[in-house]
Order: C-alpha cells, then sequence, then structure tokens
DNA sequence: AATGAATGAGGATTCATTCAT
DNA sequence: AATGAATGAATCCTCATTCAT
C-alpha cells in the first residue's frame, strides 16, 4: 500500500529470483516424479509462490519442464569438457571419468530426460523435444572426437560407435540409479570406455 | 465397429477372462504413458469394464501396474534362452541377438520399467519395486553364464560385467526408443556382446 | 461338488452362524462409525463373508442396521429388571446402577441409536424408526415404575419424569462416551436417581 | 427461483463471503445427515460454487466440518451469558432457561457435535477434536460458577456436578430431537436446574 | 510483478446393489 | 445357502488454467 519507498528497479530482480525458485522446485519434483507426476500445485508447494505466479513466468506445465531441461542441460554441459591431451585411449578414458562424475553431481537432466524420452505421449511435449535436441547437440560433439579417434571409420561406423557411446552412458546411470551405492559408476564408465576404444580399434582392423 | 458378430450378452462368470483384458489395456497404455499416465479411465474405456471392475481384479492402481510389470516379465523371458553351443564369443553373441530381437517384439516391459526406475518418489510405488525384484532375476540368470564364459574372475568381476551386460541393454534399448528406425539394434547389440566378450578377456589377462 | 457325504441339515445352523457372524461385524463397525460409515464392503471384510452373501440374509442396508438395533436392544434388555424390593429412593437408585453397568457392558445399542437419532436424514431409515420405537417401549416400562413410586402425580407430571430420567441417562451415556476414563459413571447415575426421587417428591408436595 | 434480482456476474474477488457462503450450506447439511452425510457434492449445490472451490477454503472435508462446528459454538456462545443477580437457585434457572432457548434457537452445533462425539471411528477427524476442545471450553465455564453457586464443595464435586450439568442438557437435547413438539424443553431444564441445585445443597450437607 | 479466487474436467477409489451360477 | 463378478452412481480430491485486481 505504501509507494514511493521502494525502488522500482528492484522488481526486475525479484522477478528472476522467482523465477530461479520455480524452476529449482520444478526440478526437483519432476525428477522425482515425472512429467505427469510434476503437478503445478505441488511445484507452487515447494517454492512457496502461489500456482498463479508459475503462470506469469512460464505460459504453461510444458513450457515450465522444457524450461527445467534446458536449464539442467546448461549446468550439466558446463560441468565437463573434451580433454585434448594423452594417447586414444587414455583421452576416451578421461572423457568417461569426467561424464561419470558429472552424473553423479547433477543427475536431474539425464533422469527427467531419460524419463521423458521413454514416454510415448499422443501429443509430444515440448520438454521431450527439448531432451531431444539436446542429445543430438551431445552426439555432434562426440561424432568429430571418434573420427579423430580412428581416422579411418565409415560415417556409418562413427554413427554406431557415437550411439554405442551414449547407450552405454544411458545404461550405467541408469544401473547406478537402481543400484545405488552397490554400482561402481567411475570403474563401470572407465570399462566402458575401454570398450569403445577396443571397438573402434577393431573396427578399424577389421576393414583393412 | 463391426456389430452382431460379438455376443452381447454373455459377461458375468468369466474372471480370468476379464483379468487378461484389464492386464492387455493396462499393459498398453501404460508403456505408452508411463505410471501416472495410465489412469483407470484410460483403461476402463480401452478394455470396456468399467472403473469399478478394475478394482475387483486389482487392488489400486500400484496393484493394476505392478501386475503388468511381472506379466511382462514372465512374457518377455519365455523369449528367449541360453544357448550351449559354440565359443565362448559365439554364444555371447547368440545371446546378445536373442535379446535384441525381444526388445524388438515387446518392448513393453522394458519401457514401462525403466520409466519407474527412473522416479525417485517418495513413497516408492510397488510397481517399482516389481520391476527390480524382476530384474534381479535376470541377474541371477545372467551371473553363472558370464562365470562359465570365464572362469577365472573373481565375484567383484563378475557382478562388474553383469551391470554392464545389462546397462549395455537398456542403454541401447533407449537409443532405438529415442532413434526409430535409424538405430540398428542387431548391429549394436552384437557389438555390446563382442565388447563384452573383449572386456572378460581383458579382464582375465590383467589379472594374471 | 462331492455329494451326499454332508448332512443336509446343517445348512440351516450355517445358515444362522452367518447370519451372526454379519451382525456381529455390523454392530462393531455400525458403532464406530454410524449409518453411513458402515458400508457393506466394510462389513464383509471384518465377517470374512462376500457382500453379496450379506444381501442373501438381508435385504439391505437398512434392514440389516435394524437387524443390528434389534438384536442389540433385545441383549441390552435382558442385562437388567426392575427390582421390587426397599423404599422408594433405593428403588430408583437400585435401577439406575443397574443401568450404569449395563451401559458400561453393552453400549453398542444406545450409541448406535443415539447416532441414529440424531441425524435427520429427509427419508427415515427402518434402522431409526426402530430405535425410536424400542425407546417407546423403555418408556411404557418406566412409567408405572415411577407412577408406582409417587402416586399423586398427573400424567404429565409422570411424562415429564420418565423423559428426564431416559434423558439424564442419554446425557451421561454421552459423557462417559466423550470423557472416558475421567467418568465416574456409577457415581453419576446414583446423582441422577436421586435427583430424579427428589423431583418427584417436590413435584408431589407442590401439587398439594 | 426468482431471476433477474440477483446480479449475475460480480463473482470473484470475495473469498470471506465464499467462505461464509460454503460453511452456511454446509452447517446446514451436516447438521442434518452428519459427517458422512454431508457429502462435499451436496454442500457445492447448496451454496452455489463448485467442489474444487471449496477446497480452496478448506483444507479437505474434515477442515470444513471442523469449520463448521467452530464458527456453530462462537454462534451459540455468544446467545447466552451468566446472569449475576438472584439467588443461588434462581440464578442456575435463570442460565438453564437460556440454554434451552439456545438450543431451541440453533441447535446445530450440539446435534453435529453429538454425532461426531458418538463416533468411534479408527482416525478421529479433526471436527470430532474440534467439538470436545470446545466442550472443554464451556466446561471451563461452568465450573466457577457452579463453584461460586456452592462455595464448599470440592474440587471432584464440582467435576461431577458440572459433567452433571452438561449431560443434563445433552439428554434433554435428544430428547427434543427425538420427542419433537411433545417435548417441553424449557419446563424440562427448569427441573434440570432445580434437581443440579437440590443436588449441590445436598453435597454440601453431606460433607458438613 | 504477482496473487487470491475461481472453475470444469478428470483423478483414484468406494458405494449399494444385482445376477448367473 | 452362498458367491464371484459386474456395474453405474457417487465418493473425496487434484488437475491445469484463467482472470480481476
Amino acid at each position: 500500500m505504501a509507494r514511493g519507498d521502494k525502488p522500482q528497479r528492484r522488481r526486475r530482480v525479484d522477478g528472476e529470483a522467482s523465477r530461479t525458485r520455480i524452476l529449482d522446485a520444478a526440478t526437483e519434483i519432476a525428477s522425482e516424479r515425472g512429467y505427469e507426476g510434476a503437478s503445478i500445485a505441488l511445484v507452487s508447494a515447494k517454492c512457496g509462490l502461489p500456482a498463479s505466479s508459475i503462470y506469469w513466468h512460464f505460459k504453461d506445465k510444458d513450457d515450465l519442464i522444457a524450461a527445467v531441461i534446458e536449464r539442467s542441460f546448461a549446468q550439466w554441459l558446463s560441468a565437463w569438457q573434451m580433454p585434448t591431451e594423452g594417447t586414444g585411449r587414455e583421452r576416451m578414458v578421461a572423457v568417461a571419468m569426467q561424464i561419470a562424475k558429472a552424473l553423479l553431481d547433477a543427475p536431474d537432466f539425464l533422469r527427467l530426460g531419460l524419463m521423458l524420452a521413454l514416454e510415448r505421449r499422443p501429443v509430444e511435449p515440448r520438454a521431450r523435444a527439448m531432451f531431444v535436441a539436446v542429445r543430438d547437440q551431445a552426439f555432434e560433439t562426440l561424432t568429430p572426437a571418434i573420427r579423430d579417434l580412428a581416422p579411418g571409420l565409415t560415417d556409418a561406423q562413427v554413427y554406431q560407435l557415437a550411439t554405442y557411446a551414449i547407450a552405454g552412458a544411458d545404461g550405467l546411470f541408469v544401473a547406478k540409479e537402481i543400484g545405488g551405492d552397490s554400482i561402481d559408476l567411475p570403474a563401470l564408465f572407465e570399462m566402458h570406455a575401454t570398450a569403445l576404444y577396443d571397438s573402434a580399434v577393431r573396427m578399424v582392423a577389421e576393414s583393412e
């Protein structure tokens, strides 16, 4: 009711803060319960803002979940990068260890993304499309690295190796989600990296 | 749609048949839309029985989905078996091809199961527990086969290989779900089998 | 399926036993939750017989609850009787103590009856009518006793005293239900009996 | 029924008014049909707001009925007050007449409360707890009045008299509910007041 | 930039009851 | 004398969303 004694400019900042609170809450709930389970009411209760405020920041529920995915992916990507040193296998292992660590530190992105990817709802929500796009991007990053590692391979072989690389990561992540502490993720990722390297070498050998 | 060719009036006194109709409908819907998306109303509409009849056959929604998982797994398990002939690698590949085929033929079990496995809700549904239990059973089947293949391994190594074997299958399944026809599942499973075999051999070599 | 080796006559007995099991269960549940809360499913679960069997023994839910009231009242009535010895006040107190004890021993009848009496549902169920009838009967028993105790009273005075006598019993029963162990029901009933006696005496004195 | 004389379109932005409409409807229905009989759909139909709006104002059905009890009790309490003039018995009778009148005017509170009090369900509704709490408050009001009336009594005696006073009121209310017009509530309450007064006097006399 | 209130559709589940066996 | 199965209506409650303020 009192007016004039609050700096108008703060608004922007508060708005951004609210948006963040909403995204935090939505991330937590969506990775607990998936798309359908992440109700606006639950997000509202967790972040303390009324449901109508969520609609001020996001067009609809789909928009909110897409934003969650987007932000999670940005955080995830910033956590690791391709190493450029060492021999072929060493570099492979180095990357794998980074991914393993990133998965342990920030599992939301992948958990939520996989949940969306596995669902086959009639009308595809934007959130799922966002995850698939983001994953394509990862693919684009991986492909040249493999080509660099084993120059003699055909495009189809590179594609297959990249697919296998990502599939292994997904599968190991799932194993960790199910198995909990009994799963030694770093060791498994090292094994995966070695297997990939061996496969690449074998492919090159076989084509000669 | 056609009318006249179904006996309108037997109804009542089927029991087992109704249960099966419900399970069929629930399987289809749940593997399309996950746990939360599989509403009782949807299942009821698809199987033709009123919602209240579903509750005669199943205690609640959770019980229904758990039954879906249980039945799907039994069907899936019966679709493949350990081969007993050939060299180690050949046998490995033979198993992998069977699994690939089973995944292509009846993906319901794994899709639904993985969706549940990824969720982390505060009170875990019995359906998820059922999937985890059933997966443990698959583990028990796999372990002796690996031990047979590479007799020199320690328990921990066998466990790690079995985990990696299943993780690869999960990951490749996810890849197929996302990538669709661009994914050559049999080729990837063959690659996975080879990688597994190589890893086992490498492990034995390193421990000597 | 086997036939001939069971005496046909047992049927009657089994039927009676089932009926009793149903009534026992219905009594317990109805005094816990009232008329609307006593669902057939709950009764079925408690007595172990399927819901359809309840409908074999009772026409409908209303009929079942009416039977519960009827049986409870018979049990309750058989638990006490008018004493014929002693002076006026002593007899009054003796009756009151019996009622107190009966209420403590078998509270179902009154609890359920009062619940029904307080409800004002549009269509009066038979069960409520049954309770009111049964209470009228108690009234008929009480009236001559009062007239005997204080012969000079008018009909209206006797009616008022009987009403007050029953109201006190009802109210003390409610107090016991709410207050639990902190309520000394025998002492309160003794007080009530004395109060009644005094009131009767005062009435006679005032009319002279 | 008449149409045209209500402004159709204000709606929204009332809040307190809606809450009141809901409480009014719930009070009427709950005192007719009890806790289980007061369905949200019935309340919704009577107050004109959709069921979901009821849940904006009240957490759940239990919360709604508890609020009904709370408000009814406040209204009921404000309808009478302790008189300060006259002799002991005159004051007692004056209070009793006020209570009788309040019961005749606004019986909702007590009817609904007694129904809840008589139920013994496994998980007690908050509404019942509210009634018991509110009744304790009435007790606290009554106790000093009795102590004032008969100063020589022990705590236990005062407690017993207060219990009997309330029990009588409850019982007479029930009698009125069942007996309808054949019950002269004011006369019975006067009798009850006299009985209470006599009992107090007798208690004091006996302890000397 | 935010929110209190509202709303209709739909969520899971239970209801009393029926009927063929 | 009993029961497995079914059924439509009703139960409480949550859903995503809107809108006036």
